[in-house]
DNA sequence: CTACGATCTAGAGCAAGGTCTAGATCAAGT
DNA sequence: ACTTGATCTAGACCTTGCTCTAGATCGTAG
């Protein structure tokens, strides 16, 4: 049951790299970095093969660097899941600290889109009527 | 009347620092970048003298950083303002597609929080119950 | 007048997060 | 067998966006 990982078929580096949107040469770095949980398979010849779980964790990888999380903070998460159950509330704090930030992103984002919005608004009333006003024009 | 940031009280860097939240360093650095729209006034000994307007302009490219403006466009954004009537256009389309950048990114930030809330749940669960799942433990 | 902190310039340094290179090997098609 | 394209390793290199240093100067409070 817990082999589910085994099953699948093995994916080369370049499979995951479509599959995840990371470059192979992020896919390497991250490894050498351990932002894998387990040591990734090899074909005779030393090649690399992903399985589907691998995916899985790297895209949710991706979702945590998306949002900002620093390779530093992705890696501890790593070695607490790998160190495998007994640590969860630490898995917890991590998670849940990061998703505070991630929210205290998106407030901010939205207060820099309004402002934004604001000032493309002010461009575009201005080049409807075609004359400059005050703006941002510093022309004493 | 368009003389009126030469009324207000000038400002020391130190003091812009504050109100912007921008380092002293980061001010003379973004400075060098011509990342202000006229030079900035120096007293008799040579320090800085920031006007009101000055600090404005400086709180707008705190907020078009903020939301991930790269140096390079806010240079670019600032040289069309420099410029003076005219590029209104070119203008609004800088801010118009950032504008765009700024709301796919907080799509994404929501999308990636709702996947860190999710773990977050599922790990808060499994602590109120006690016992390891198959988690993300990779306990083959 | 003397301290002391704030500012000045030029330029070196740094952290993050990859990216790229070289030179070799592997694997698949013809 | 030959060619071609993907992968391999180790390590150098890059970009962005500041940050920090050194050594000098300014300016204000005592």
């Amino acid at each position: 049951m817990t082999t589910a990982e085994t099953h699948g078929k093995a994916l080369s580096i370049g499979e995951v790299s479509e599959r995840t949107g990371l470059s192979v040469h992020a896919l390497r770095f991250y490894e050498r970095e351990g932002l894998l949980i387990g040591p990734v398979h090899r074909t005779p010849g030393g090649r690399r093969q992903y399985t589907p779980s691998n995916v899985d964790w790297l895209q949710i990888c991706v979702k945590l660097r998306e949002s900002g999380m620093p390779l530093s903070d992705l890696k501890r998460f790593t070695e607490l899941v790998r160190q495998g159950p007994g640590n969860e509330a630490e898995r917890l704090r991590l998670l849940d600290d990061h998703r505070q930030r991630v929210d205290a992103q998106i407030q901010a984002l939205e207060e820099c889109r309004s402002v934004i919005a604001w000032k493309v608004d002010v461009y575009a009333e201005h080049l409807a009527r075609g004359e400059a006003g005050g703006l941002w024009d510093p022309t004493p």
